[in-house]
DNA sequence: GGCATGACTACCG
DNA sequence: GCGGTAGCCATGC
């Protein structure tokens, strides 16, 4: 008898690319929320790890949508170019100031309470 | 199995 | 609000 969620039965990376791809355009949402969705608010470090090799499992994983809990782009350095993430967001309607989201928590959204 | 790493978060002063 | 410290846990060697 499994004791496993259907959710935990598949990869924790593949867990996290699925909640990051249902991210709406113009919301953002955070390490903890999507560790949480997953059912490990503790593993939010994990989700950081699962976007840092998403490039290579889901290049066309919206990542810059995935801010940490203040809002701020922690992972710029990681993507092809700082601007890149920055110019992505604002272009979807947002306020980037010295990499924090402006608007963070009107924009903010929960995989939990949407998904 | 042990140890180091990391795009985080919570707590403390 | 800011810097330092601790906890957390999947992944890779």
């Amino acid at each position: 008898m499994p004791k496993e969620s259907p959710n935990l039965a598949k990869d924790f990376y593949t867990i996290v690319y699925e909640i990051v791809e249902q991210i709406p355009f113009g919301r953002v949402t955070t390490y903890g929320a999507i560790a949480n969705a997953i059912g490990s608010k503790k593993s939010s470090r994990l989700v950081g790890i699962a976007m840092n090799h998403s490039h290579e499992i889901a290049p066309n994983l919206p990542a810059h949508r995935v801010v940490n809990r203040s809002g701020i782009l922690t992972g710029q350095h990681h993507f092809l170019g700082e601007k890149s993430m920055i110019k992505l967001l604002t272009d979807e309607g947002l306020t980037i100031e010295n990499n924090h989201v402006q608007q963070f928590e009107h924009i903010f959204w929960d995989p939990l309470n949407e998904l």
